[in-house]
DNA sequence: AAGCTGGAAGCATAA
DNA sequence: GGTTATGCTTCCAGC
């Protein structure tokens, strides 16, 4: 319907503005169009132009309407047999009319006010992206209103997506490129975050006038509504029934409204452009709204969660973040106490426009921005917030966020149309506490969203959203919000709660699998991608108005029925190495595993291919329910050196827990030779069909103990120190330290990572030693000396830590003291471990434990190192019984560092171990 | 009555 | 390309 009243004006766009001037311009093509849009006098021409549709009209009806022999005869055979993209242009005079049909259409249309509208870049960032149930903007096959006709539609042009992809980077491209303009170009708006800001500034434009002046709208991009404000805010019911704007929304009321798949109806959903960004991000339209009716706070407050949900978007990988303009956060300000305090001024109308315009103009690009690095704190201005995936530590100086009751490793998520599966559970009983440490002057918003528990860098899951639970037994009040695009909980930490809070008000809600995938830019898939983690940030005020941001994330949480049921999970094991000889008694503690199942030791070469596998034989009289006892199989070669291999648990062909880390040892007495003192190897980890190996998971040897593991859990060995497979690498930052990914001082989406198998007896020198131990960790020392010597390995994660590296020394400050201990196989190798850099003297006091081997001596008298814990012990020296405080570097026999394999391993100020 | 929970049917998709 | 196994989503029923 739209294609057809609007090809006209769409012609005329295409000559009018486009084609004339820039003849070498395609715009037949996504991809020339996006050419155009980097260039500014295009760019200046666009922003002049007359209004137009929003994208997601045209990303309507393309599906529907294939274009006609006007773009095949220009010579574009894609375009002709699948005009996906089509740059389409309303009359001015054509907007008022549809935008008084189609409430989409008229936030573009109020947008246009100013003239914007016409921003054609809008219309080609389609948003497949944005509210992942809005049928009429998302291509979902899952949609009830004929979703499966769409599929059709969709798969019988098969360049569709691809051409859309093509525009979608294009545009991003073009995004950067005009984001870093001088001048206040149309895409100096925040990245994909401008929808967000789009439909939030429309708001800010026709529900508080005065929050905005005019002047800003050169900085608002007339990207931010025309492009995704319309996904944003039109609902489902707004395009196929064409209702008016007025209609009061009919949302339930609870958070978690219940809506039976059969009886869905669309004119049951809110067709308010105020009310799309429901707080399930693009999954609103179903349910899982809290009912409030305040979507749209006061302008002060809405712009503080603007500033706060809008932002996000401005330099975030696309990959990783939802740029769909329909996860803005719509904010209720009431209350928002922890969001306002992110407002330099809330209320002050200069001000805002002042944020505003930082926003859009100041804010850098992803590859601007200024990171955190190693002795730049965690500080963001108060209109800069770090998104989502941004790497935070949990610690710095004396504040801490620690969350001092992980979750239960397993909670079924509940869909949209299901009733809520109640709040995440603790592992033994309640609900996971998260505290606050060093700070309690004032209440702050603990802020938590579900993210991702993958191999790679913690960002918002996709396939997930935390859930607002209610009833009666939730005792703790939060709210509800989308930050850029990921649902948020904002709990009050109170000091009179001595800044902790119980989480009981957060369920996980599971958004389908084909919603999200076929969102633009989502490259995630959603199948057997279970997993998820608990993220918790607070901001804290601090005394030059900065934000110090902290977080800390939970273990990860088994989301689906059946894998929760079915998939097995080792949660410790011990001991971690033997001899290569095998016959060793292996005790794997876990879930979902019993005497039936299979316990397969392998070992991939780094193609992934099998080189060896062996199962190990189960010792049924020495297991007991979830603990079970096997032999190691022997190795079936001849090593000098350890040899790191995995073994994982089947309960059938594809119920197969995440490998984990096992090291055989050379079965060699006494001296090792160089090479096997250089055994600590790095390899991909291959996230073969065995294991996707989930950060969290610790799937190959984590043998640091939990800081925040459940007791339970727990199992130590007469030998060895528990093995645990919970916390990620987030909740044991000092893997992160020591051996963080080459490539983590640069985003990537690699799921790179350390496997660190050996590390020989040395001397470490610890980054900053202290001379005093700070008391938080001498309550590890009897840990250490009751603990015989041990093996442990870095998990085959880096995701936790995120390529950024500069997340790393805080998280390791987050990290509780731990004991590492390190198998010893000859104390006549030590390798030469880098004294750490003075950045390193905010690192929190870590303890490795570097035990002698153990055939030569069952003492533990290990040596330990230290690292120093933030900020207190800089520039000293811990004193460890029995050996000075500096732990010396032996200068002879030093292995060079390659062969040790840290060649790799670079410190966040960028020089390398 | 509403929310929570466990189970499972039926379909889709991967193997 | 057909079959089977597995995973996803929805629905039901009971607490």
């Amino acid at each position: 319907h739209i294609a057809t009243d609007c090809s006209g004006d769409r012609d005329i766009f295409l000559s009018k503005w486009i084609l004339p001037r820039r003849p070498d311009l395609n715009v037949r093509t996504p991809h020339t169009s996006t050419q155009a849009l980097t260039r500014q006098p295009v760019l200046q021409e666009l922003h002049s132009h007359p209004p137009c549709l929003p994208s997601s009209d045209n990303y309507q009806h393309v599906g529907y309407q294939p274009q006609g022999a006007q773009y095949g005869a220009q010579g574009n055979p894609r375009a002709f047999d699948c005009p996906s993209i089509q740059i389409t242009s309303i009359a001015p005079n054509n907007h008022v009319e549809l935008g008084s049909s189609q409430e989409g259409l008229a936030v573009g249309g109020a947008e246009g006010g100013y003239s914007e509208a016409s921003w054609s870049r809008g219309q080609l960032y389609l948003p497949l992206d944005s509210c992942y149930r809005d049928q009429a903007l998302c291509p979902s096959p899952c949609s009830s209103l004929s979703s499966r006709s769409w599929m059709s539609d969709l798969s019988s042009c098969e360049s569709f997506s691809h051409v859309y992809d093509d525009v979608e980077g294009e545009l991003r491209d073009a995004a950067r490129l005009a984001l870093g303009s001088p001048i206040g170009s149309p895409m100096g708006s925040p990245g994909c975050g401008g929808g967000a800001f789009g439909v939030e500034l429309w708001q800010q434009k026709y529900q508080h006038p005065l929050a905005f002046s005019p002047q800003l709208s050169p900085h608002q991009s007339p990207r931010q509504s025309p492009c995704h404000s319309p996904r944003t805010s039109v609902t489902e019911e707004s395009w196929l029934s064409r209702r008016p704007t007025s209609r009061p929304t009919s949302r339930p009321t609870s958070p978690c409204g219940k809506r039976r798949h059969s009886s869905a109806d669309p004119h049951a959903r809110s067709p308010s452009p105020h009310h799309s960004p429901s707080p399930t991000p693009g999954a609103s339209p179903r349910g899982s709204i809290t009912g409030d009716d305040s979507w749209v706070g006061s302008p002060a407050g809405t712009l503080g969660s603007l500033l706060m949900s809008g932002y996000q978007e401005l330099d975030v990988p696309s990959k990783t973040r939802k740029t769909s303009g329909s996860q803005l956060g719509l904010l209720n300000s009431q209350g928002d106490m922890g969001l306002e305090s992110f407002l330099d001024s809330p209320g002050e109308e200069g001000r805002e426009q002042d944020s505003l315009a930082e926003l859009f103009l100041q804010v850098p690009s992803h590859f601007s921005w200024n990171k955190p690095k190693p002795g730049n704190p965690p500080l963001f201005r108060t209109s800069s917030p770090p998104p989502l995936d941004w790497p935070l530590p949990s610690q710095f100086d004396q504040c801490e966020l620690k969350l001092e009751v992980q979750p239960r490793s397993y909670h079924r998520a509940h869909y949209e149309t299901e009733g809520s599966r109640g709040s995440i559970k603790a592992a033994t009983t309640g609900h996971p506490v998260v505290k606050l440490t060093g700070y309690s002057e004032q209440p702050i918003s603990l802020l938590l969203f579900i993210g991702t528990a993958d191999d790679r860098y913690l960002r918002p899951h996709s396939f997930y959203q935390v859930h607002r639970v209610t009833g009666k037994m939730v005792t703790t009040s939060c709210q509800e919000k989308i930050m850029g695009g990921t649902k948020v909980l904002e709990i009050p930490l109170l000091p009179e709660n001595n800044m902790s809070a119980s989480i009981d008000c957060a369920g996980i809600l599971k958004l389908r699998n084909a919603d999200i995938e076929l969102k633009k830019g989502e490259t995630d898939i959603g199948r057997k991608n279970t997993r998820v983690r608990v993220v918790f940030r607070v901001a804290i005020p601090q005394l030059d108005g900065r934000m110090l941001w902290l977080q800390t994330t939970s273990v990860p949480v088994e989301c689906s029925q059946r894998s929760g049921q079915e998939l097995p999970q080792v949660e410790s094991f011990s001991p971690t190495c033997c001899s290569v000889d095998g016959g060793e008694e292996l005790l794997i503690i876990g879930s979902n595993i019993s005497s039936t199942s299979r316990f397969i030791f392998t070992e991939k070469a780094p193609d992934g291919r099998s080189l060896w596998e062996m199962d190990a034989r189960v010792m049924p009289e020495k297991s007991r329910g979830s603990s079970i006892v096997v032999e190691v199989p022997p190795y079936n070669k001849k090593t000098k050196d350890p040899v790191q291999v995995q073994f994982y648990v089947s309960n059938g062909k594809r119920r197969r827990s995440l490998t984990q880390n096992f090291t055989f040892l050379p079965a060699v007495r006494g001296h090792l030779p160089a090479a096997a003192a250089a055994a600590v190897k790095q390899e991909r980890w291959e996230t073969d069909c065995i294991s996707h190996n989930p950060p969290g998971f610790c799937p190959s040897s984590c043998q640091m103990p939990p800081c925040d593991r459940v007791p339970e859990l727990v199992y130590y060995d007469s030998r060895d120190l528990p093995v645990h497979c919970g916390p990620s690498s987030q909740n044991h930052p000092a893997a992160s330290l020591m051996f963080p990914h080459p490539s983590s001082s640069a985003p990537s989406q690699t799921s790179s990572v350390l496997h660190q198998t050996f590390i020989p007896p040395q001397t470490f020198r610890a980054p900053t030693q202290t001379s005093s131990l700070p008391p938080k960790t001498s309550s590890i020392r009897p840990q250490v000396s009751t603990i015989p010597p041990q093996t442990f390995s870095i998990p085959p994660q880096t995701s936790s830590f995120s390529p950024k590296t500069s997340s790393i020394l805080p998280q390791v400050s987050a990290l509780p003291p731990q004991t590492f201990s390190v198998p010893s196989q000859t104390s006549s190798v030590p390798p030469q471990i880098p004294t750490m850099p003075p950045q390193a003297s905010s690192l929190p006091l870590q303890t490795f434990t570097i035990p002698p081997l153990r055939e030569q001596s069952s003492s533990p008298s290990s040596r330990r190192v230290y690292v120093a814990p933030a900020g207190s012990q800089k520039d000293t020296l811990l004193p460890i019984p029995g050996e000075p405080p500096g732990i010396k570097q032996e200068p002879e026999d030093q292995p060079n560092l390659g062969s040790l394999g840290l060649q790799e391993i670079t410190l966040d100020d960028g020089r390398m171990l």
